[in-house]
DNA sequence: ACCATAGGCAAGCAGCTACTTGCATGTCAA
DNA sequence: TTGACATGCAAGTAGCTGCTTGCCTATGGT
């Protein structure tokens, strides 16, 4: 699965998958179930279980999200790997720039494979 | 303008507005035009310049671009100040927290206005 | 005044996206 | 095996979003 950096974005913008990712901050390694439940009770979200399934799909083809499978179950990890480069694009750079000439265009935004597992 | 977590994330989710701000953090204060003709030149992107407004404006709502107008010219700066706290708040946590039991909601995700000017 | 330039506003459209609905698959307990 | 539980898959729909199109305002030069 080809994975880029807009996938990342894209994933985050959406506030039901935000409250997910606090959620598996919170509480590592939930199932799909354990999920809908808390999001419901802490959160008030009154989402359906497919629609959550869904946004951990998203998540997890972003790579924010790692899944382990065990028997009927599947527990689902954060992973913040993908959070750390993104924002750090237009971090740390000098923001008083006037009119440097800059280079040509920077592969950043292009597609970025991860490894296996 | 009440300017909510989300909007930042909603602002970023979109390429073009993240090629504007590289293009910002390349070169800043730059005008509409400007931005349309370095866009089109450097990124081969061929969006009019209403498009690119309407993104500058999303992008100005989202509190990541700054505008001063001097004349009949206005030129955008950007301003990274919303793109520090975004991703902390999930990266700056234990990864291996198993069951511990987290408090309420946090606020996190409300509306969050900014001071004026 | 006249015109060119820089930008703004608003309606309309196409594609995407989150959500629902309904059913299917796979696993565990009795 | 049978039934309950946890999850997966797919089609359909409503709302959002990025973009275009067309016209308007405002500033600056001549």
């Amino acid at each position: 699965m080809v994975r880029r950096v807009g996938d990342v974005f894209k994933a985050l913008a959406d506030s039901t998958r935000r409250t997910i990712l606090d959620e598996l901050t919170d509480r590592n390694g939930q199932t799909l179930f354990e999920i809908c439940a808390r999001l419901c009770t802490k959160h008030g979200l009154g989402s359906s279980r497919q629609a959550i399934s869904q946004h951990l799909d998203v998540l997890e083809s972003a790579g924010l999200v790692e899944t382990r499978r065990e028997g009927r179950y599947k527990f689902h990890y954060i992973n913040t790997g993908p959070l750390r480069p993104i924002v750090e694009r237009w971090l740390d750079r000098p923001e008083d720039a006037g009119g440097r000439t800059g280079g040509g265009a920077d592969p950043a935004e292009t597609e970025r494979k991860e490894g296996p597992t």
